[in-house]
DNA sequence: AATAAAAGTTAGCCTAGGTTAACATTTATT
DNA sequence: AATAAATGTTAACCTAGGCTAACTTTTATT
């Protein structure tokens, strides 16, 4: 597995935003992206293109955008971790679920593999 | 309590260091603050700036660092923060310890309070 | 087909937080 | 006391990631 690329916050924020903005709509757009995520077109452009470097996703100059498959990859991993975290917070400790979806999706990105992955299993055990 | 003052990550990491150092060191100097984090002399420089802007401890040009009273309430408040995380980590889902104050250091900066909270409550219950 | 609207892009600005190189000051050593 | 060493500061640079304003391209409407 060549998932080895490691991206910022920010960037696995794009791509988990793209990824679930891709489930519902066929074509997504630079608009899409920047009204989902509440941030300007610019921004959003800048963070294509990085993506695009990455080959994460696929994009030509005014165009749609798709994902490739290490991109596809990537964002199920990151939004796995996602649901892992909301999933805890909610479930096990009795947070609201907006409050729960907000941390997880900062801690999504800082958090280890081994820390995930026992936090996966502990939730297991638990049930 | 006007401990409304919403510091950066960063920024917390250094009051954190100072705490802990302040600890050990009757003084705590820039010197100790960089080799400590590993950070450049410059960069402690303009953080410890920053945080005497908050009031959060005091320097002179040239002189040793002390926190302010504010300064200890919010530095110990980080640091409960990172223990209770640590603690999670290592008791309830087995971490090891390197990887367990590593996460600890980056989730204390970004937990919600509620989520914090509960957590305290759920380590208690569970025991 | 012409024009208006929407979408995308570019340029340039800002902040935070890191860096190195050079300089200033303080402290220690000879 | 003079000099060396350690410490602290300043200036200038870099990157990431936001932003707005202005412009281009595409799409839709009249």
């Amino acid at each position: 597995m060549r998932s080895s690329i490691k991206l910022t916050g920010s960037l696995e924020d794009y791509l988990e935003a793209i990824y679930l903005l891709a489930k519902d709509k066929s074509e997504v757009r630079i608009t899409d992206i920047a009204v989902f995520m509440n941030l300007s077109k610019p921004s959003v452009n800048r963070a294509i293109s990085n993506l695009k470097a990455n080959a994460l996703l696929e994009h030509e100059r005014y165009g749609t955008i798709k994902l490739t498959e290490d991109g596809i990859l990537l964002a199920k991993e990151i939004y796995f971790r996602h649901e892992t975290l909301t999933k805890f917070f909610i479930e096990n400790l009795g947070i609201d679920p907006e409050i729960a979806q907000n941390d997880a999706c900062k801690i999504e990105h800082i958090i280890s593999h081994q820390t995930l992955n026992k936090l996966v299993a502990y939730m297991n055990k638990i049930i």
